[in-house]
DNA sequence: TCAACCATTATTGTTTACAATATCAAGCCC
DNA sequence: GGGCTTGATATTGTAAACAATAATGGTTGA
């Protein structure tokens, strides 16, 4: 059966989501062995999906050492911004083609849910929901290479804001998605493009990239649930 | 030693090439034994290699058959080029940077190259270099994200134009090449930006969707003369 | 008390052999 | 004769044992 890329699959995206949620900081060490028990996997699967995350710069591997999830440099992480930035600002400005009907009601739908989850201060489904939202955006209005693509940064968007966002901060506003969705709607996309700029250089603005920030953390419990 | 990460970046570099020389045709068989010979290497470091390779969406991994130069679809080959030419032309028409002198010394330097090649021609270093210029662009204006991102793209288009290009065309012009580069010493962005994206419209415009190529093609004595 | 050194332990990296699967060819039935 | 089944072969997939390396902790000597 080829259900071992299934299973990899799997465990590749349960770690993707930790990270995602912010409960497996960057620097964390990730021991194969500790891995396949919590998966109920062995190491060989364990360091294929290590060695494909490596490549998508969510885990570093280090030679000899092991693997850990990965740090993002101060410039590296400008760099994803900016990357980030070019591609749905520009999208927004000219789309590969109008909003559809379907698509808007696709869009409405995930922002719905994050009013619920804003309403139930769900923070961890406010960032799901976020990412969501923008990635089926740019799958509307783009392709799905793009899709792709803007997957993996938002992904290591993740480790940046984990890493640099300043205390007391509010980021990802939510009100900006719903103002967005009626700008497309009204098919105006010079002004849902500005309004995308401000938005992502919202989040920019969150962050502080002069504190090294000491983000030793750790492991087991915090992959424990994901096992299911 | 930690010298095993060289190593394979030594074999997926040269199957790259391979694959950007258009010399391994989309479908090709990759048997794992007949790679570790050509590479002097062994299984586990080659199966590893086409892991990574399967990310990068260059060789397709089919369970229990094995791995194949990737065969992109019609669909995927539009979303390539399309993601390609929003890249590129969004960054042109919105640099991150001035062009520097070093920048453009940079480029000079690759153009002349490529004048050579043209002179020599020596269809195969032309490819690469108009790769390079395109890849040194986007790192001067741009970043080292973006480069990498466009990097993935170049490649995945080798194995599109390999699949599609039109009978009796010539691809890539490398006078593009200079005027853009003329318009940027003059920091005419707008304009750099309207050159490139006819730059690349134009490569499109030789590519034909409908024939459906039998690209069923072999590989040890291609492969051969990489292992050095 | 602290630092350097060495032995121990744990973890990673590699190789090997084995199992599973697909491919191919011949034979057989229709 | 064509297509299907069946066995042989080759290739991929997996597991386990082994080797190498790095982290750990304890000892020794100043």
């Amino acid at each position: 059966m080829g259900s071992s890329a299934k299973e990899e699959a799997r465990i590749a995206d349960a770690l993707c989501k930790a990270v995602l949620e912010r409960k497996l900081a960057p620097g964390s060490k990730l021991p194969e062995e500790e891995l396949a028990q919590i998966f109920r996997s062995n190491r060989a699967k364990i360091r294929r999906v290590l060695l494909l995350l490596s490549r998508s710069h969510i885990v570093t591997l280090e030679p000899g050492r092991g693997a850990f999830v990965s740090r993002p440099s101060p410039q590296e992480a400008r760099d994803v911004l900016a990357s980030r930035r070019l591609i749905e600002v520009s999208l927004l400005a000219r789309p590969y083609r109008q909003l559809s009907a379907q698509g808007a009601e696709r869009l409405r739908r995930i922002m719905m849910q994050e009013a619920q989850a804003h309403a139930a201060h769900d923070a961890i489904a406010m960032i799901y929901l976020s990412g969501q939202f923008h990635l089926t955006l740019i799958e509307e209005l783009g392709n799905k290479v793009l899709k792709s693509i803007t997957g993996e940064l938002i992904l290591r968007m993740s480790l940046i804001i984990t890493m640099y966002e300043r205390q007391n901060t509010t980021c990802c506003l939510s009100s900006d998605h719903h103002d967005l969705l009626e700008l497309l709607g009204a098919h105006d996309y010079a002004e849902a493009s500005a309004l995308m700029a401000r938005h992502l250089e919202g989040i920019e603005s969150c962050l502080d990239f002069h504190r090294e920030p000491a983000t030793t953390t750790i492991l087991s419990q915090i992959l424990q649930p994901l096992k299911d």
